[in-house]
DNA sequence: GCCGTTTTCGGCCCGACTGTTTTCAGTCG
């Protein structure tokens, strides 16, 4: 059972929640955060770091620190933490994430009220012996009661990002209809692209007088508001999503816009490096003083901290701002840079359109090659295909291709990778066709020594061009399967194939941080829709962004290259 | 606990809103 980064970062995270219930002092917890955050973000898994001593040069990890990721991964288990954890009743750590309960509040319920879970809190207010301790006043424990009544999570889940998309879009022209409202932008992690957002933030920029957040409780798909300031409002809509909503003026819309984009890490990055030259930096704008050095727009923020423009997506203090500085920013990739698509279904198995209406839609969607890639038959996929039925289809692309202009239809198919590692059609059957992509769409609790010598395996086969949808995660719904990436980018990187970024809104896979991995190690990516319908090449778009925020450029995919140049990488890949 | 073109010690990002206070602490993002 291997440590992964994630995990230390989950143990560092839960001391920093237990360092907080005993009143420990908050730099010191905030480094524990600050230093799960860099684990999370890392592009490589540290276990495979072959000296220790390396620890210490990733950012807000010193000597001690080090010292516990070692002990972490050599013995498993982390003695400060388990200190911890006799220390502090295990409910308390559930009582923090109740709205309205930081670290003093939950002290003060265990000290006064012996209240050490979720349950004990609302028994006690129940019996109305919460009222006499200090800082529960009626507002404070009306919303617990609240909090407590309710069925926990089901609100307080991520959305993908293309769910949260149809919810934003409505309320971004509700607000930009306002008389007086000049723009407005969604921030935060939707701007950022990440692949599920947990709640909606908004910017209006609207000048003094301008008042739209009286305007915002007539809006129709409003639930409540739970705060409503002069420049700030919080409030949850109908459906549950969480959404805080900013007002700041013209003279400053750029400093607030970079300020409520985030990350928080970022945007801590840049106040620090404002304060190291004397500087102030927040939502108002960037000063010296009382004078302001930029604020209406976003490019001066970064611009009066010596920096280059940071795209949105790579906005996670990952390296950008360093990058920034040192003008070694990549040439992200952009939608335009797509010139086909790899991976793409039929009504033959479980797509919708036919052949035809598929190659069409490719087209309008201003590609100029598309991989047909049905479902091979196998247990479980719908329709799939054999290879009597497979060979039939690449005479029919055959001919199709023999009538369109300025455009290649190429032939693939999706094979399944089956337990053991073989694939669902034979070489024989695979040699004919252009792209062979292969999946994992079974068995996918195997334990990861397993898993990762099935996936290594099926990439030894003589005809592999893409391992589709690398994780299997499907968000809020599965889980990555276990498997050792490392071994599989190795393995990618000598055969070679490609990984893909599946575009699909619920797979979004590979995830950012195993793209920048890839882009590190020099393992070439395939952006695919997935498409199983005429609309669904839309899914690209999601595809881009997710590479952009894994700092991938245009020479780091295989589709974004033209047919010829596709035509020698392809060949290559034929072992 | 981390870190250094202010520093090996003494700092550590910044501001809004709320509720409970009587001038501000706690929470949140």
């Amino acid at each position: 059972m291997s440590i992964h980064n994630t995990d230390i970062a989950a143990a560092f995270d839960e001391i920093a929640d237990l360092l907080s219930i005993q009143g420990a002092n908050a730099f010191r917890i905030r480094a524990y955060r600050r230093a799960a955050q860099t684990l999370r973000g890392l592009p490589h898994e540290i276990a495979a770091a072959a000296d220790p001593r390396s620890y210490e040069a990733l950012p807000g990890i010193g000597e001690d620190l080090a010292g516990k990721i070692a002990e972490l991964l050599s013995t498993g288990r982390l003695a400060a933490l388990q200190k911890l954890r006799r220390e502090v009743p295990p409910g308390l750590r559930d009582l923090l994430g109740l709205p309205g309960l930081g670290p003093v509040r939950v002290r003060a319920l265990m000290t006064e009220l012996r209240i050490k879970t979720p349950e004990d809190l609302r028994r006690a207010l129940a019996a109305g012996r919460v009222a006499g301790v200090r800082g529960f006043g009626p507002a404070v424990r009306a919303r617990l009661e609240q909090a407590l009544s309710h069925a926990p999570s089901a609100a307080a889940k991520r959305l993908p990002l293309a769910q949260a998309a149809e919810y934003a879009e409505p309320l971004r022209r509700f607000l930009a209809e306002l008389p007086g409202v000049e723009r407005v932008e969604i921030v935060g992690s939707y701007r950022r692209g990440r692949d599920t957002v947990g709640d909606l933030d908004v910017l209006v920029c609207a000048p003094a007088g301008v008042d739209p957040m009286s305007a915002l409780r007539g809006y129709s798909d409003l639930g409540a508001l739970t705060a409503s300031g002069a420049t700030k409002a919080s409030g949850v809509l109908r459906n549950g999503l969480q959404f805080d909503l900013r007002v700041v003026g013209r003279e400053s819309f750029g400093s607030a816009l970079q300020y409520f984009t985030g990350s928080k890490e970022h945007g801590i990055r840049l106040r620090q490096r404002a304060r190291a030259r004397g500087l102030k930096l927040s939502e108002y704008g960037l000063f010296r003083g009382g004078r302001r050095l930029a604020g209406p727009s976003e490019q001066g923020v970064y611009a009066a901290l010596g920096l280059e423009w940071i795209a949105p997506e790579l906005r996670e203090d990952r390296g950008e701002v360093q990058a920034a500085e040192h003008h070694t920013l990549p040439q992200l990739l952009t939608r335009a840079d797509i010139k086909g698509d790899l991976h793409v279904h039929t009504s033959a198995t479980d797509g919708r359109d036919s052949l035809e209406d598929m190659v069409a839609a490719a087209r309008a969607a201003r590609l100029s090659y598309v991989a047909i890639t049905d479902h091979s038959k196998y247990l479980g996929i719908v329709r799939g295909q054999d290879a009597a039925r497979l060979a039939r289809q690449c005479d029919a692309i055959e001919a199709l291709n023999a009538r369109v202009r300025g455009f290649t239809v190429l032939k693939g198919a999706e094979v399944d990778i089956l337990e053991d590692g073989r694939l669902a059609l034979t070489d024989a059957a695979l040699a004919r066709l252009d792209v062979i992509v292969i999946a994992v769409h079974s068995h996918f609790d195997l334990p990861e020594a397993k898993q990762t010598a099935r996936v290594l395996r099926a990439l030894e086969r003589p005809h592999v061009t893409i391992l589709a949808h690398p994780s299997g995660r499907l968000l809020g719904e599965r889980e990555p399967y276990a498997l050792d990436f490392e071994r599989v980018l190795a393995a990618a990187h000598d055969r070679p194939c490609y990984l893909e970024v599946n575009g699909q809104p619920l797979r979004l896979d590979l995830d950012d941080v195993h793209i920048k991995a890839a882009v590190e190690r020099g393992v070439m990516l395939s952006l695919d829709s997935d498409a199983h319908s005429v609309d669904q090449y839309a899914n690209l778009d999601g595809a881009v962004r997710q590479a952009r925020r894994g700092w991938a450029g245009k020479s780091d995919v295989l589709n974004a290259r033209p047919i010829a140049e596709l035509r020698k990488l392809l060949r290559a890949t034929r072992l």
